[in-house]
DNA sequence: GGATCATTACTCGGATACGCCGTGTCCGAGTCTCCCGGG
DNA sequence: CCCGGGAGACTCGGACACGGCGTATCCGAGTAATGATCC
């Protein structure tokens, strides 16, 4: 069995976690903090740490420290399609990546693998053009 | 936080070898056991004992049990679309529900909670057109 | 020879235990703000 | 009054520990094939 499952990039919940957080700071002009983040959304602060961090590198948001610092967006709510932020949280491959890794490294699963890729593939163009569809200011 | 995570249906882990499962069946038309599927597969025999198990109830393929027993498929490849294999195998919500569960019960949370509805069923939808596409028997 | 029955071997399905990942809690490093003193 | 410096407080990011789900191992219940026995 394959050690690597998906690490660093758990599930769908981050992703529903991060939508809701830019939806709040697209409400908020102001910087954020993590904080209030997590009462508004019921959740935990260092969670939201964490995924928003991802969105910080990837450009999304931009982070500022020190006393009445926090997240702000850094583009429009109308810029930012659901598939952005999708993109900014994954790592290990689309996200049924768990799929390729069922395959074993013998003719068999070598000749299967090839088989999932490209539906794996086809799959994930379809998710992402759905999202791309979506912006956070619909969320509002 | 919510404590019902995705109870029974893993994650697409589980897909996989369902289909590798499938396709080994569909290549011996005879009862196949467990043990060598999973042999063939590189998998453990109880884990395609669980999968199967949940294919047999949707009736994709059928039990045999005693001496010689195993599985048998129930329908020609080419009636089996990963569609039928992908809902057989699913419980509770698509499979981006993750996504659903993170929104609180205030009133923010279920303003997200609707839009997310949304989102996850055009996703799925999706999905389901591209696995409906594709038959075990494309896999050969 | 054919049918009946007990034995046997092999299967599936469920219950239990371990391991890993995700999550929650805590702490340090950094920095922006505020206030005070000096010019 | 304006400017500079220091203290303060608040923030993010990373390290550590706990809990839950997924997986692996084991066992019992059930059944179909097999062989012997009897008619």
């Amino acid at each position: 069995m394959s050690n690597d499952k998906m690490i660093g990039s758990p599930n769908f919940k981050w992703f529903g976690l991060a939508v809701q957080a830019l939806v709040v700071l697209s409400k908020q002009p102001e910087c954020c903090p993590s904080g209030e983040i997590a009462c508004q959304l019921h959740s935990e602060a260092t969670l939201l740490r964490r995924i928003l961090s991802k969105l910080a590198c990837e450009g999304i948001l931009e982070t500022r420290e020190g006393r009445d610092g926090g997240y702000r967006l850094k583009r429009a709510p109308e810029e930012i399609s659901l598939k952005d932020i999708y993109l900014a949280l994954e790592e290990k491959g689309p996200y049924c990546s768990a799929m390729l890794e069922t395959t074993g490294d013998h003719a068999f699963g070598r000749e299967m693998h090839v088989s999932f890729c490209a539906i794996v593939q086809e799959i994930n163009e379809n998710v992402l053009q759905v999202l791309e569809r979506h912006t956070v200011a619909d969320m509002l």
